[in-house]
Order: C-alpha cells, then structure tokens, then sequence
RNA sequence: GACCCCGUAGCUCAGCCGGAUAGAGCACCAGCCUUCUAAGCUGGGGGUCGGAGGUUCGAAUCCUCCCGGGGUCGCCA
C-alpha cells in the first residue's frame, strides 16, 4: 500500500498544516519534522516546528508552540499536545492511530514501508568493478554488498534504480591478465614454466584459462610473438574472469543490470575521442602545463604540455590530463566518456560505490559530471573503507605475493551469505570494518545477524505453538493474516506492547531517512533494536504469564498479539530483504 | 606540501540534512530457567563527544585553526 502515508508522514502533514493556519500558507515549512523524541516518556512524537519557523514569524519559540499546539489539540487522532523545553512540541496520539498503523502493516505485507518518495527519478548506481584479472577480495564485497543493498532501498523508496558494473577491461592490467593465462597456456601444453616473473599474476585460478585456451586453440599460438596472440587471449580470459566475479557475486545474491565495458568506449567508435572533442570545443579542455606533484612518488616526473581538463573551473583541485606520453588515454579521460554515456542514457542521479583508496578521484569525476551536464546530474561517491580480517579476535595473515590472499569466495564459503552481507552493513560505510569469522557464525546474542534472524525465527515459533492450544489457527501464511485481519487490535493494552507496535511504525520513516542519505547501515541497525524489544517482549512473558503472547483461555487476546507478532515479523523479514539477507522461519 | 575520510564509555560502534539529562553491544558487577526456544532477559557503575575558538535561542552535529590515525596525489584502475 504504497499509496497511504505512514503514520510520521501523516502526522508531519497534520502539523504543518496546523503551522500554516496559524502562519500563513507562504511560511517555509520545509524544515518542519516529526520524529519520535528521544526520551519516550516526551510523548509518541515531537516537531520541531515552532523553533524552525519563530524567527521568520518574529514570534518566541515557546509562544508560537503554544499556539500550534492548540491547533493541533484539535485533531481526532491526537490524545495529548505539549510545549517543552526550548519549543518543542510533543504529540501523544490515540492508540487507535497506533493500532491502525499496525493493521496497515500486516495487511500491506512485503510492501510496509514502500514509498512514493523517489518519484519514480532514474538513479544509476555504480558499484563493484572490480578489475577482471582474478577472484574478488573482501573489500570488493564490501562495495559489492553496499551497493546492492542500497539499490534495493532506492528501489524500495519509489526510486528507478539501475544497477550497474563498469568493466576495466581496456588498461594494461587485462594485457598483464593475457600474458598470464598465457603461460598457463603454455604449461596446459606441456611446456615447464618453472616460477611466475614478477608482474604477472601467480595464482592459480589462472590454470583453467590456461587448459581452456590449450582446448581451444590446440597448439596454435605456441610459439609466436606476443602480439599475433595477445587480443584473443585476453578476451577469452577477460571472459573466464568475468565469469568467475559473477559466480562469485551470486554466492552473496548480488546482481547488475548493465554490464559496461571500458573498451566499448573506444572501439568500434572512439567516444572517448568524441568526448574530449565536445568539451575542448566548449572551452573546458586546454593544451598545458602541470606543476609537478608534491611527492616523491612520482620518480620519472617529466615537464611537459599535455592535454588537459579544466577540473578546477568546476571544483577541483587542480586540472587533470587526459593522455599519457605514450598518446593513450588516462583511466580518467574513459571515465569522463563514461559518465557521459550514463547521463546520455538519461541518468540524472548517479552513485558511485569506491574503494577508499579511491578517494582522490571524487572531485575530479564530480566535476566531470558537472562539466558533461551542464550542473543537471549529480554525482554522490560512496566510498567504502577497507575490511580487517580477523579470526577469533587475531588478524588473518595474508600475503599477496605468496598468492595465499584470502578471497572473497572463502569467506563466504566458510561464514555464508547472510553473516557477510550482515556484517558488511552493520557499519556505516566510510568506518573501517573488522570482520570477524569467528564471531559471525556465533549463535549467539553476541552476534546481531544471529539475533535479528532468531528475532524472526521465534515470531514464527509463536505462529507454530499457538495450534497446540488452538488447533483451527492457520499454519500458512496467507491464511494467518486473513485470520488476524479480524484481531481485535484494541486488546493490546500494555505499554511494552504499544511500545513495540509503534518501534514497528518507525520503520517507514526509517527507510526514507535511509534513502535519501544513501546510507542502508541504518535499516541493520533498527532491525536489531526492533530484534531487541521483540526477544524483551517475549521474554517478559516468562516472569509475566498473562502477558504472553498465547494466552489458553482468551482466543480474543490470542489473536491480537498474534497481530502485534505478525506486525514484527512483517518487519523485519522486509528489513532483512532489502540487506539481502535470509529471514528464517527457524534457526537450525 | 595539498586534498579526502576518521577521532564519541576500558573495547567495537550508533547518534536520523543543529535541538530537550549523549545511546547500544562487548567487557565488568548484581539478578532471572517447573513448559510460549536462557540461542534469551532485567538492573548497575562507566564519557571534558581529540583540543581551542566561532556561528546560533540551542553544537557530538555547521565554520576556522591545531593535534592524532588512515588514504590519495600525471603516464595503476
């Protein structure tokens, strides 16, 4: 139900139009929010109000609080209006207004919480692309992970999302990928290789290219120069790579619409060569001079004109070049043709989801952005930052150049799907991440993926063990929420229940907040408090007979905290979809 | 040298485009198992929000400077 409004987006409504009947219909209320205060014992909700609008309205805070808390003393669905503090003004509502706003999420089902917001806008959302010339490490997923579940969110929050991977197929690193698998093309024939020389890539998941190139070509390009076998090497290897990221994506449930290849940006038609052209004739590409940079690491520093972008006319720190001495052209010139095709192809709204070691790039492809649409698309990067792996609280040894680097596919293999993806974005995106094995797989209340899942998992087990007192109540879903959908809400009574019904309510609001922030951390971490209340609840019942959920004698009362059950699970088993992660229905 | 990210309880981290006495988990202390899964719950101690200025009725949040950790700085992608 998509259509109706949550209860925060109603009562937001309801308050600034109490704001405009005592302001005026031209005050700014854009500023105005309701949230549900910090301190429960505030009230269900609070606005801000009367603080954001005083000024303009040349009235005290507190005063002109008073006044919109008359107003608003007004509306049916309101219990109680008070002014606090500076100018606040805090909200109690009716438990009815609770209660409906449960009944909309069982029978809204998977779509609670959906929302119009997006408008239905284009975003692309970048992420991954990750170079093709080996298996994914952790920090991959991490992008990988992020991006798709932000994607989801987008999507879940009116947004057209497309998903996408932009292959770096065209630079020396894939020529680096074809003399390496040619090698193993030669061992696959037969040939003693003996050690791999330094700059090519040792492992061994090189070998199956390596055999496959030997079945396909036979002997054929045994033997000859580099440059008669190079071009078909490195597609087929590029191929196999790509192959082996994508197996290795759907292990974590990831999944791109568009695959974009850095090299279709150049042949059959060079749109780098056309972008470049477009923008020197709009004046934002000179021949020039760089000053050199101020570190030691560039050790073959040569002054000399080059082909130069005006980066620092739209915000960047210094202007960036386009082709390198040999004439080819820089990662950023294909960049810059690149965002070009996603805005050509109507995108407005882009994300780019980066290694932290990335960082430096942002402005420049920003401004590229800026510069290729006339300031129309915006550019967020999400830069995600690396993840330490830890076993049992010891790092996890990995040495590259022994080739003994732990993949990403090793870790999924060992911990599964929902402990990574959990993980992963049980942490703001841009914190370092310690990931550890060990402590994953823990079923424990130590472990959150652990505790969110079991949250659900023992919702269910209330839907199991109600048939033993009363044998008529469904077993199968859809069946159950027909059955509930006649519960007698207004059976719910005890606070610790309405608490839990309106930490349900939060959610849509949640969701949007999450949304526009691009940051889906947040939906992890209200599924683990909402987890929480939920394990107190049940918990209480133990000390509490007569507030369990079932209750022998009282089919009446049964129902309704079956509702409230059934509220909870609807929750976090959509919470737990846009992650990605499973929501059982037992833990086993 | 410049730019970017981070700095919140002993530890790991939240803090919702500035808001009401700064939160959670771990660890520590004290409790709760004759059946809705103790795979859990309840209570307690513990913080100059790195530092100093500034803007504001109000700053962990915005601005400036400084300190500490990490990253990046044309021909890697």
């Amino acid at each position: 139900m998509a259509s109706e409004k949550h209860l925060f987006a109603l009562m937001l409504e309801r308050v600034q139009a109490a704001a405009a009947a005592v302001l005026g219909a031209t005050a700014d209320l854009s500023r105005v929010v309701v949230e549900p205060p910090r301190d429960a014992a505030h009230g269900d909700m609070a606005t801000n109000a009367a603080m954001v609008l005083a000024k303009d309205a040349g009235v005290k805070p507190r005063e002109l609080a008073d006044t919109i808390a008359q107003a608003l003393r007004a509306d049916p669905m309101i219990e109680t209006v008070d002014v606090a503090g500076p100018g606040f003004i805090n909200m109690r509502l009716k438990p009815a207004a609770w209660l409906g706003e449960l009944r909309a999420a069982i029978e809204s089902g998977a779509s609670y919480g959906e929302s119009r917001m997006g408008n239905g806008q284009k975003v692309n959302i970048e992420y991954v692309s990750a170079n093709p010339t080996g298996p994914m490490h952790v920090g991959h997923g991490r992008g990988a992970i992020f991006g798709d579940a932000l994607a989801s969110l987008l999507a879940f929050t009116g947004f057209d999302v497309t998903r996408e991977y932009y292959i770096n197929d065209a630079g020396a690193q894939v020529d680096v990928l074809a003399r390496s698998a040619y090698l193993r093309y030669r061992e696959a024939l037969g040939e003693t290789i003996g050690a791999i020389p330094d700059g090519l890539y040792p492992g061994d998941y090189l070998k199956p290219v390596g055999a496959a190139l030997a079945k396909e070509f036979g002997a054929k390009l045994q033997n000859k120069p580099e440059s008669e076998w190079l071009p078909a090497v490195r597609a087929r290897g590029i191929a196999m790579m790509m192959d082996l990221i994508r197996e290795d994506l759907a292990a974590l449930n990831v999944k791109h619409e568009v695959y974009f290849s850095e090299r279709s940006l150049t042949a059959p038609q060079d749109q780098v060569a056309a972008t470049i052209d477009l923008l020197r004739k709009q004046g934002k590409i000179y021949e020039g001079r760089l000053p050199p940079p101020k570190s030691g690491a560039v050790e073959d520093w040569e002054d000399r004109e080059q082909t130069l972008f005006r980066s620092t006319d739209f915000g960047d720190d210094v202007d960036r070049p386009l082709k390198k001495s040999d004439g080819t052209y820089t990662y950023f010139a294909a960049d810059i043709a690149y965002h070009k095709a996603k805005i050509d192809r109507g995108f407005n709204d882009l994300i780019d989801v980066w290694g932290a070691d990335h960082g430096g790039y942002i402005k420049r492809v920003q401004a590229a952005v800026k510069a290729l649409s006339g300031g129309k698309a915006a550019l967020d990067v999400k830069l995600v930052q690396l993840v330490k792996l830890l076993r049992a609280g010891e790092p996890v040894k990995m040495s590259k150049r022994a080739g003994d680097f732990v993949t990403l596919r090793d870790v999924v293999d060992e911990v599964g799907k929902d402990a990574v993806r959990f993980m992963m974005l049980y942490r703001k995106n841009d914190a370092v991440l310690d990931f550890d094995l060990a402590k994953v797989i823990e079923q424990s209340k130590d472990n959150p993926v652990f505790y969110v899942q079991y949250g659900h998992a023992r919702a269910h087990s209330v839907f199991r063990n109600v048939r033993e007192t009363f044998p008529d109540f469904p077993s199968e879903a859809k069946a159950r929420i027909a059955r509930l959908h006649d519960a007698k809400l207004d059976l719910l009574t005890d606070e610790a229940e309405l608490s839990l019904i309106r930490k349900m309510a939060v959610y849509p609001r949640t969701l949007e907040a999450a949304a526009l922030a691009h940051e889906p951390h947040r939906i992890a971490f209200y599924l683990y408090e909402l987890a929480s209340e939920f394990h107190a609840q049940w918990t209480r019942g133990k000390d509490l007979p007569h507030l369990r959920f079932i209750i022998q004698n009282n089919p009446e009362l049964t129902e309704a905290r079956l509702a409230l059950v059934q509220g909870i699970v609807t929750v976090l088993g959509s919470g737990l979809g846009l992650l990605g992660v499973d929501a059982p229905v037992e833990m086993r």
